[in-house]
DNA sequence: CAAAAACCATGACTTATGTCACTTTTTGCG
DNA sequence: CGCAAAAAGTGACATAAGTCATGGTTTTTG
C-alpha cells in the first residue's frame, strides 16, 4: 500500500513541500514507494536514469569507481535528499552509483513527472537550484579537502563530518556502521591505511572505539588537526 | 560606452539567450561591463557576493586556498560562463576566489537582475539548472580522479584537459600560459614534482616543451596513462 | 552450530611525493 | 639596456602512504 504524499512527513523536508495540491496528487498517483535492503544499489553507473529517488528513511552511498575498481565515496544522500536528479537534467548517464548503507525506504519519481514540475512550478525548481548550488559549493570544499590535505588531517575531517551527518548513539558513538574500507573510501585511503591512524588516533586519546563504532572525545583537537581552526 | 546585450554574441552561449525582449533590455540597462587585467581578482573567498560575472572573454581559474596558503585551482571559467552565481543562490559567502590568468572582459549582473530572470523566466532558471547539474557532475569527477590516481595520472589528464578546453595555438601547442605552479594548483601537487613529472613526459616522448608551452604529442598514451580507456 | 566468508588488524617493505636548498633562466621595469 | 624579481629547474633527502603477506576476529549462512 502507497503511503500518501499529502501527508508525508518527508516531503515537507524537500523541495516537493513547494508543489501546489494538484502537483501533490500527482505525485502521490505516480510516486513508488520501495524498500531497499542494506547494500542493494539504486542505481548504476553508466546507466540512464528513468526517473529519480527520494530518500525516505536510511543512508545511502554514493560512490564512483575507477578503472582499477577503486571506489570513492563522494557523498551521503540521508532522509528528504534526491538521487539522480543531476543526471537527469544534465542530460547525461548516471555518474554515481548509489548503494544503500542500512535497511532503507525511497519513493521512486518518474522522470517526466519530476519535469513537468520544474517546467510548471517556479518556486519548486528554485528550490532544486538552491539545493544543487549548495551540493556544488560542498563538492568544491572536497575537492580542494582531498588536493590539499594529508590523510590523517582527512581522516579528522571526515570523523567530524560523520558526528555531524549521523549524530550519536545512546553510547555517544557515531550512529553509522560503516566498514573500515568503506571510511577509507571516504577518506580516499588504502584501508590499511586507515586502520593504522585510527589506532593512532585512539593512542592519543581523539577517538575511543566501542566494537566497529567510534566515539569522538576530543572534537576540539580534531578540528585543529583537520585545519578547520583558520 | 556599454556594449548592447541585444547583440551581443556570448550572450547566446549563455542562459540568458532565453530572455525575453524586455529582460533583455533591463540586463542592458544593469549591467556592467569591464575590463580585468590578468592577475586581478573578480571574487574573493569569503566575500558576499553582491551580483555574478558573465565572461565574455579571457579565462578565469576558481581556486580555493587551505589555511596554509596552498592554492587549489578547482575549474576554470571561458566565455559564455557565469561566475558567482552559485553562492548567491544557496545564499552562502562566495567559497573560490575568481583570478584572470589573461587580460579578459566580464559582465557584471546586480544580483536583483539576476534573482528577477529567475523568478519570472522558467526556462531561463531550468537552464541554470541543467548547467549547475553538469557542473557538479564534473565536480564529483574530479573528486574521484584526486583521490583515486596518482600525481602522473593526474597530469595526463589535466594535459588533455587543458587541450580540450583551451584548444592549440598555430604551433600545436595547447593555447594557454600557466605558470607551471598554477599547472601544479591543477594536479594538486607540489611545483617541484610537477616539473620532474613534465620533464619525464617529455623524455618519453608523450609531449615536447616550446617554451613554456606543450604540445601533445601521443595523446593516446597520455589517455592511457590516464586510465581514461577503462 | 560449524565451516566459510568477510572483515579487522599488524608488520615489513617499497615508493611516490613533498620539502628544502640552491642554480639557472626568463620576465619585467626604471 | 641592465638590473631585480619572479619563475623554472635540479639534486638530496625525509617521510607519508601504498602494497603485500599473514593472522586473528567477527559475521554469515547452509
Amino acid at each position: 500500500m502507497e503511503p500518501l504524499c499529502a501527508t508525508c512527513p518527508t516531503r515537507q523536508k524537500t523541495a516537493f513541500r513547494l508543489l501546489d495540491g494538484e502537483q501533490v496528487e500527482t505525485l502521490c498517483a505516480f510516486k513508488r514507494h520501495g524498500h531497499i535492503k542494506k547494500g542493494e544499489e539504486l542505481f548504476t553507473e553508466g546507466q540512464n536514469v528513468r526517473g529519480i529517488y527520494c530518500v525516505q528513511d536510511g543512508h545511502f552511498k554514493l560512490t564512483r569507481h575507477s578503472a582499477s575498481g577503486r571506489e570513492t565515496i563522494v557523498r551521503f544522500a540521508s532522509p528528504g535528499d534526491f538521487i539522480g536528479y543531476r543526471a537527469l537534467l544534465a542530460h547525461e548517464p548516471i555518474s554515481l552509483s548509489a548503494v544503500a548503507i542500512q535497511d532503507a525506504h525511497a519513493c521512486f519519481v518518474p522522470a517526466d513527472v519530476l519535469l513537468n514540475f520544474l517546467e510548471g512550478n517556479g518556486p519548486f525548481s528554485l528550490e532544486l537550484l538552491r539545493a544543487t548550488c549548495h551540493e556544488l559549493s560542498e563538492a568544491n570544499q572536497l575537492l580542494a579537502s582531498l588536493a590539499q590535505k594529508t590523510v590523517k588531517q582527512r581522516l579528522a575531517e571526515v570523523l567530524l563530518m560523520l558526528r555531524a551527518k549521523f549524530s550519536e548513539d545512546t553510547d555517544g558513538c557515531i550512529d553509522i556502521d560503516l566498514k573500515r574500507s568503506e571510511i577509507a573510501d571516504l577518506v580516499g585511503t588504502a584501508t590499511e591505511s586507515l586502520i593504522r591512524l585510527l589506532a593512532q588516533f585512539e593512542r592519543d586519546e581523539l577517538i575511543t572505539r566501542q566494537g566497529k563504532r567510534f566515539k569522538i572525545t576530543q572534537a576540539k583537537k580534531l578540528a585543529q588537526l583537520a585545519e578547520l581552526v583558520d
